[in-house]
DNA sequence: GCCACAGGCTGATATGGCTC
DNA sequence: GAGCCATATCAGCCTGTGGC
């Protein structure tokens, strides 16, 4: 019905006001013009805030946290919701000792919604954002037009410990074994003061740590071993350049053959690369001036690490200038290998959907990302689909 | 300059598997 | 059995980019 309906899928209804036709990706198919989608009111739960915790990430910046005194809601329990920034606590005016209702965003995410007023103990203070990093005690700054409040200590032990985790992580170099506790213990102990160290490590080393032993520290050693051969563009993520994630360590890489020839680089022969803009030009020609950068870097170099890569030749690309956005989880690929293999013919990877979306990936219990494809007249695939579409090739 | 879009960053819980 | 790690899923906010 071209005009619109309205129609109920277990208790939701979901309300098209009109439709339009449009060609997407060859075929001529109905899309809704207008449509709203209602759902269920998240579950809320009251609880306290028993302490405001200031945590410390691996760029400085400083981010409040909300410990609460425990509570079941949808299915787990809550003890510790994010408060974003010092504005955010401003705003909802939370204090320690504040009865207040909680959410879960989307049945995931815990979060304060709002405080109950007549509830909060007569002698509670506001609270105060710190003047010093709750870690090193260095002075924190916050800069015009930024909302967060960062550490600018580069050595400050809470940041040296998150950027070696930072580059351990899956999407990075893939250290098996190599997570939150084993990288405070090898901080703890001296054996890594940046992430070149680890390359350096050795078993018995290892062996000597907490819960480690003659099976678990080989297994990490040879898993930090084989992270030598991650790819040029994972190296170059990993390194944690501020506002190079994984998108454009990509497109670093596929105008810089190698490390030397990024470092050497101007800002104007970044900011050639499409989609690179100034901020993120600026933030690479920065990282590469830094002389304990460098140092770090030549400890990569000769653990032997992939800092160069030979210039691809460029096959046939089915999918190129197509954007794809995955949800839920398909069986035969893992999300890393589909992101690798839509990138590997020429499509591009998003993490969020939009109107310029061609294809959304949807998987076994697929997430909000679906019901926004489907409103924007997203074509949708199942795993079968984007099997087909990646054979092409 | 405004706006839409995309990516970056930080944060949350649950569960299964592995190691000690 | 305890503890840690990996994995999966997503929110919310902020920022960068590019088009108009």
């Amino acid at each position: 019905n071209r005009d619109g309906l309205d129609y109920e899928v277990d208790g939701i209804v979901v309300k098209i006001d009109s439709f339009e036709y449009r060609e997407v990706l060859g075929e001529t198919t109905s899309v809704p013009r207008w449509a709203i989608a209602y759902k269920y009111p998240a579950r809320q739960a009251t609880t306290v805030v028993d302490e405001i915790k200031w945590s410390v990430g691996r760029t400085g910046v400083v981010t409040p946290i909300a410990i609460l005194k425990p509570v079941p809601l949808s299915g787990s329990t809550i003890g510790r919701a994010t408060l974003h920034n010092a504005d955010e606590i401003k705003r909802l005016d939370v204090r320690e000792g504040d009865t207040v209702i909680i959410e879960k965003g989307g049945e995931v995410i815990p979060k304060v919604v709002k405080v109950v007023a007549e509830k909060r103990p007569r002698k509670s203070k506001p609270a105060r954002r710190p003047a010093k990093c709750p870690i090193c005690s260095s002075p924190l700054a916050r800069y015009e037009g930024e909302v967060a409040i960062r550490c600018e200590n580069v050595s400050c032990p809470m940041q040296v410990r998150r950027r070696i985790e930072y580059f351990a992580c899956r999407s990075a170099m893939d250290i098996t074994g190599l997570g939150t506790v084993v990288v405070d213990q090898l901080v703890s102990a001296g054996l890594v003061k940046d992430y070149g160290d680890l390359y350096s490590l050795k078993a018995e080393q290892v062996e000597s740590l907490e819960r480690m032993g003659k099976k678990s520290a080989p297994n990490l050693i040879s898993a930090i071993s084989d992270s030598k051969e991650r790819p040029f563009d994972r190296v170059l993520f990993a390194l944690g350049i501020r506002q190079v994630g994984l998108h454009a360590a990509r497109l670093l890489a596929s105008r810089f053959s190698s490390i030397a020839e990024l470092a050497r680089s101007t800002a104007e022969e970044i900011l050639s690369i499409e989609d690179i803009g100034p901020i993120i030009a600026k933030s690479v020609v920065k990282f590469f001036q830094d002389e304990a950068n460098l140092r770090v870097i030549g400890k990569l170099k000769r653990a032997g690490l992939k800092l160069s890569q030979k210039r691809k030749r460029k096959g046939r690309l089915p999918l190129k200038n197509k954007t794809f956005v995955l949800t839920g989880a398909l069986s035969r690929y893992t999300r890393e290998q589909a992101g690798d293999l839509i990138v590997s013919l020429g499509g591009k990877l998003s993490t969020s959907v939009s109107r310029k979306t061609d294809y959304c990936v949807a998987g076994e219990n697929p997430g909000s990302k679906l019901d926004k494809a489907k409103a924007l007249g997203v074509k949708i695939v199942d795993e079968e689909e984007f099997k087909r579409l990646t054979k092409k090739s």
